[in-house]
DNA sequence: TAGATTGTTAATCGATTAACAATC
DNA sequence: TAGATTGTTAATCGATTAACAATC
């Protein structure tokens, strides 16, 4: 039952936890040892412990933990107990993608609205929400209370557009720019999601292993 | 110029290097010191250089790196001088944008074709590709080999698929599936790209945020 | 040559793992 | 009670930062 800054390495574990005791839970399990998750998940034991203590006790000695239990506490941990008013900007491949995901728009995460530069666009709908033209957006935002935007516009206009949807009063971003955003750090949270980025640290691994496969061959 | 095995962590920064050093290439700077790129980056030019260091002395004392040599070696090891064959798995949402997503076609990953298990999508396009039934997978990569598969498809069916793609020869796959998926490593490499985990962890940051926020109004 | 800046070694910091007393 | 397993402290490991000799 700490309080300190929690790490960064460890938020970033959470939501594997609450996939895999979704699972758990799924297949009705009600009891699991951080022993039995470590060889589910593949790390050590003590580490899960460590992590799940940063927010609280959540086991019982000699028991292990309760998997619904559990489940719901790091559920509420990652705000998976709440609503969220989403905007997407950028109605592009991408943008429409997002937008028409079940699985996000299921679990609390409620699309309003696309925004798009494109006057094409303006009017049109995609999966159901109306698209509206990007000069509309800080218009809108005061009116519409928004919790998160999620960004999929080419990164030139980037930077421009996330200011203004600070300014309009959004608390989080979830970035899809290949750009990093450079933002107040107390006005706004941005979660970055660089495809390309990742597609380059793939492309490293690959030809880290076919370096591997070469140097076996002889 | 060592050459023990490169932390992830280090592999996971390369990339963001060479966005920077591809913005001062576009401005035409012609070198930049670690001190140079450190403020602009926003991390320690020690930093800089350490994490260059595992792959060689890329820069000269007194003078800093030339942008466009460093560019180009970063390049080399994040894959960027060569050419890939990529197939898309699951022709929905995301594995559209994925096959429309322009800046990915453009530097050398090839999309050949998409495949889906939904019968009614055989033998339609997406932009310009076809898409295959998912059971001629198989067959498929026999007769084209394929360097990456990019893995859209919901997590029921993404172990299973996956293994077909390693049998295939696949040796790297992009996986969206929320799903680890556990291939043996000396055959293919994974780097996941979990949505629902990074938007968890937008979720937990925006509720950190909002708590700060509300024991500043004291 | 003098100044600048690297590459690299050493020091510090933080994260992971191990160990074990507490306790269900 | 005896066995199991947590929560937590201590030990280890690795990554980041600082310092500086090498050198362009």
């Amino acid at each position: 039952m700490k309080d300190k800054k929690v790490p960064a390495a460890v938020i970033q574990r959470m939501p594997r936890y609450y996939r895999y005791l979704g699972d758990l839970l799924a297949k009705g399990a009600s009891r699991v040892s951080s022993a039995e998750l470590s060889r589910r998940m593949g790390i050590t034991a003590s580490q899960i412990r460590q992590d799940l203590n940063h927010f609280g006790g959540f086991g019982q000695q000699g028991y292990g933990y309760n998997v619904e239990v559990l489940y719901n506490e790091i559920g509420k941990i990652l705000g998976q107990d709440q609503d969220y008013n989403v905007i997407v900007i950028g109605a592009g491949n991408l943008g429409q993608a997002v937008s028409k995901y079940t699985n996000f728009n299921k679990r609390g995460y409620k699309v309003t609205a696309l925004f798009d530069s494109n006057p094409a666009l303006a009017g049109t709908t995609v999966a159901g929400y109306p698209v509206l033209d990007a000069t509309e957006l800080g218009e809108y935002l005061k009116e519409n209370p928004t919790d998160i935007a999620v960004l999929t516009i080419p990164k030139a206009g980037a930077v421009e557009t996330a200011k203004v949807l600070v300014e309009g009063g959004v608390k989080a971003i979830w970035n899809f720019a290949s750009v990093d955003l450079d933002l107040p750090q107390d006005k706004v949270v941005v979660v970055n999601v660089h495809l390309s980025d990742s597609l380059r640290v793939l492309s490293y691994k690959l030809r880290e292993l076919r370096g591997q496969e070469d140097s076996e061959e002889v």
